[in-house]
DNA sequence: TATTGTTATACTCTATAACTATA
DNA sequence: TATAGTTATAGAGTATAACAATA
């Protein structure tokens, strides 16, 4: 490769996702902000509310995040009344639920991501749609390719 | 809505970038330790090797970061000896540009993030596969679709 | 007046490491 | 020994607000 060339960084996913994912989080946010609730969070809450009684080590793996970090979420689930913490037979886990408040908060908040989805899909550029859609396309034919 | 109907997050867009690019991010960084740099700021790195002279502001626009992020950035770039800051016309602003020791450094970065693409596709599930792609489909079709 | 850079401050999200209790 | 949860600490990445200098 010569000195002169351009770097050409528009054939990598992951900088595709991280400037998606920066766009879809900030517009998610503030559709999510008559909630005081942010996309991470409603995210660990939907999943809780697709597997009631789950433990909070299978909510992290979920989310593919360490168990320290699933804690941070479920506390400011439980504080903030959305979720609660059961027994199970098991004395080292708990079984998650989402709260009858929760579940009435979260068919709102989810209205609201649907709107946000509309209002990031419609910020995405030309080019950034393509460059998207050609690595979806070199994913069905397989990642490796060879 | 009923009640107990489950709540499928499957069809949101930003749920599906987000948990994508945690797991992207997360490749990435590890793919870039031999270096002890981050994906953004590897990022921020070749959107400057892309726009040569580009002003700080430039550089936030296309990171689609605000002008105090963009600081941030520019600050550890610039302290690694990887970009630096040079005059323009106007006085107020900075015009970047990549060192040559950033440009040798850069190459290497790129070859390790190809790599850790190819990973990170791997890692997906089908389920998140066929999700993204029919939302590719969607946009194809205009996001506004109705 | 608007723009560029700058600084101070703070919040979110995630990680590592070490601990307790239980299996 | 391994696993579930917990706590403390820290770093990365972003934001807001206010300021100075320049256009």
């Amino acid at each position: 490769m010569n000195r002169s060339d351009k770097i050409s960084l528009d054939s990598s996913f992951g900088y595709l996702l991280r400037r998606m994912h920066v766009k879809a989080d900030r517009v998610a946010r503030k559709m999510l902000e008559p909630f005081d609730i942010t996309p991470a969070r409603v995210t660990a809450l939907i999943v809780v509310a697709n597997n009631p009684g789950c433990t909070q080590s299978a909510l992290g793996d979920a989310l593919s995040i360490n168990r320290a970090s699933t804690m941070k979420l479920v506390n400011f689930l439980e504080r903030r009344g959305l979720i609660h913490r059961d027994k199970t037979l098991d004395s080292r886990a708990n079984a998650l639920f989402v709260s009858d408040e929760g579940e009435v908060q979260l068919i709102k908040m989810v209205a609201a991501l649907k709107e946000a989805d509309i209002m990031t899909l419609e910020s995405l550029s030309e080019g950034e749609r393509n460059a998207l859609y050609e690595f979806l396309e070199s994913m069905r034919q397989g990642p490796t390719g060879s």
